[in-house]
DNA sequence: AAAAGCCCCTGGATGC
DNA sequence: TGCATCCAGGGGCTTT
């Protein structure tokens, strides 16, 4: 499910709601990708100040320390004045003056880790080989077609690497490649200044344009508040296997790499 | 250093 | 209906 966009869109829809609440309990359910490691005495009575994104991990901000969330595949968080009973699927939840932030993930390979800081070794680990914001200016030409230059595996296998730049999944990959007209097994390395740009500028609007739709729901992502995504209804390519290229017509091809699969037009996309 | 493969886990779709 | 197989939006770890 969830790239930068979903969480980027579940952030939004429950960041300002939490600001400022006080937590008064914590559940964990069944363990997910790393144990939680929070503190003996446990969380209550700390504040949420905030909760900002880095890649696709979200940080809630506490007065003291943070904790850092991760949604893997198939989790979605939910924040509501009142939850109902925790189903199985139900891993987490951080009880607060203002209401339950709920991390639902039948998978588990979502994480809750608290960190005491930013700089400490729980956070470095988890965020400290993450690339580059596409969203924010820090996202230039020069490093990023540096960066390309030096990989010379594919393209597609470099956007979704995540360590020179973030949030780009199996959807906005795919769906990227196919906007800047290049095809996700071309070389890292061969892709030509202009051409880096035009990637550049498509990892940006694909994923500026998925957040404007509240992500993409596949099959059970949704936001803070219940509410599916729409992007998924755009896709040029993703998912489209044998269905006319919405520009040309010619049948959109499926190709595996490194076990996930890539969609792409063999005519919009010709090197 | 970088790339390729494997693995974590559950559930839904498909095929026999 | 039952059972086996494959696949899924991520990404860390180990091996080449």
């Amino acid at each position: 499910m969830p790239e930068l966009p979903e969480v980027e869109v579940t952030r939004l829809s429950f960041a300002d709601r939490i600001a400022g609440a006080r937590i008064e309990s914590v559940r964990l359910g069944k363990p997910l990708r790393w144990p939680a490691g929070l503190p003996a005495n446990g969380l209550a009575g700390r504040v949420v100040q905030a909760v900002r994104r880095r890649g696709k991990y979200l940080l809630l901000d506490l007065d003291e320390g943070l904790l850092l969330l991760h949604l893997g595949m198939s989790g979605s968080l939910s924040f509501a004045a009142r939850q109902p009973a925790a189903g199985v699927h139900d891993h987490f939840d951080l009880a607060t003056t203002r209401g339950v932030l709920r991390l639902n993930d039948p998978r588990r390979f979502g994480a809750v880790v608290y960190a005491h800081s930013e700089d400490s070794a729980e956070a470095v680990k988890l965020l400290g080989g993450l690339g580059v914001e596409p969203l924010t200016e820090a996202f230039g030409l020069d490093a990023f077609h540096a960066g390309l230059k030096r990989r010379h595996a594919p393209v597609k296998q470099v956007l979704l690497a995540g360590d020179l730049v973030v949030g780009v999944g199996n959807i906005y990959a795919s769906e990227a490649l196919f906007m800047a007209g290049i095809r996700p097994t071309l070389r890292a390395s061969r892709i030509s200044r202009p051409r880096a740009e035009k990637l550049r500028l498509a990892v940006r609007d694909v994923l500026a344009r998925a957040v404007a739709k509240g992500g993409s729901t596949l099959r059970d992502f949704s936001n803070a508040d219940g509410q599916a995504g729409y992007f998924q209804l755009e896709a040029m390519v993703y998912d489209r296997a044998g269905q006319p290229c919405r520009v040309c017509g010619t049948p959109v091809k499926s190709i595996r790499q490194g076990q996930r699969a890539t969609y792409f037009c063999p005519h919009c996309q010709k090197s």
